[in-house]
DNA sequence: AACGAAACCTGCGCGC
DNA sequence: TGCGCGCAGGTTTCGT
């Protein structure tokens, strides 16, 4: 689901709702995906603060934070005492009696907890490559200019840039007019600022919007994000293209469904 | 270094 | 209505 835009809205959505309450109790549904262990670190800690890095959620504690990953589905609900739903998995009880719910359908979505001093020095934050905003475009073409595999697999390699997935990749090598099979070696150097400066524009405007839904994405506050509506690209196979009138094609690049414009793209 | 396939899960839409 | 298939915004792992 999330890449960083809806990761952002959804940081900033539960940031107002949870900072200086205090988890009580957690109840744990779906054992994989939270060890006792885990849980039992966390009664007690307060939200001291939200941060975001890539497409990964930091829950700032006392003592730890803990370090959640979306995936594709996974989403967060505040609610009181209402019955537990089918895809909540974990139910974190809060001091104003309010419950933190995580919602995750495919049940793909990650927990990781560090003792604060390892947050950044371990998996797994560690190996995250720059956000777009931090991203020096010359050091991303020289970057580059060494990898010799499509460009949609390199601005989906969270180790080279963070926060980019399926959709913001599509819709960055369009606006940089870049076929996402094109090897990245073959990128020019204009090109590649443009993935980075364009890009930061995009992630910006999306942010603004409240993040992406294609079908099922709704931020924690059930407000369904509306920049599907400024997708030039992405999931417009045979539309045409609001720039040239072509018809928009589909090809597999690195696994993944990937759209673009042959007339506008090279 | 790079690729493809499979794995982790569930639900939806489609053609038959 | 039911069934099987392909597909989904992510990431890791394993074999070639």
């Amino acid at each position: 689901m999330p890449e960083l835009p809806e990761v952002e809205t959804v940081k900033e959505t539960l940031k107002r709702q949870l900072l200086g309450l205090t988890i009580e109790k957690i109840d744990i549904f779906y054992d994989k995906m939270m060890t006792p262990e885990v849980a039992s670190k966390l009664i007690g800690q307060t939200f001291l603060d939200i941060d975001r890095l890539g497409k990964y959620l930091i829950f700032n504690f006392e003592d730890v934070d803990l370090i959640s990953h979306l995936r594709m589905e996974g989403r967060y609900f505040l609610k009181y005492d209402e019955p537990i739903s089918k895809h909540e998995h974990i139910i974190f009880h809060l001091s104003n009696k309010q419950t933190l719910r995580y919602h995750d359908t495919r049940k793909f979505g990650t927990f990781d907890l560090r003792e604060t001093s390892e947050t950044f020095t371990t998996k797994p934050l560690n190996g995250l490559g720059k956000e777009p905003f931090k991203m020096d475009p010359n050091a991303f073409y020289l970057t580059l200019q060494k990898i010799n595999r499509p460009i949609k697999s390199v601005l989906l390699d969270q180790k080279i840039i963070a926060g980019i997935g399926n959709i913001y990749a599509d819709e960055i090598l369009f606006s940089a007019h870049v076929r996402p099979n094109r090897l990245a070696n073959q990128v020019l150097k204009h090109e590649a600022h443009w993935m980075i400066e364009r890009g930061i524009g995009i992630l910006q405007t999306a942010i603004e919007a409240g993040g992406t839904t294609i079908r099922t994405y709704v931020s924690s506050l059930g407000v369904t994000g509306r920049f599907q509506q400024t997708l030039m690209v992405h999931q417009r196979k045979n539309e045409q293209c609001y720039i040239c009138g072509d018809v928009i094609k589909k090809m597999v690049v690195n696994g993944r469904s990937s759209f673009y414009c042959e007339t506008c793209q090279n």
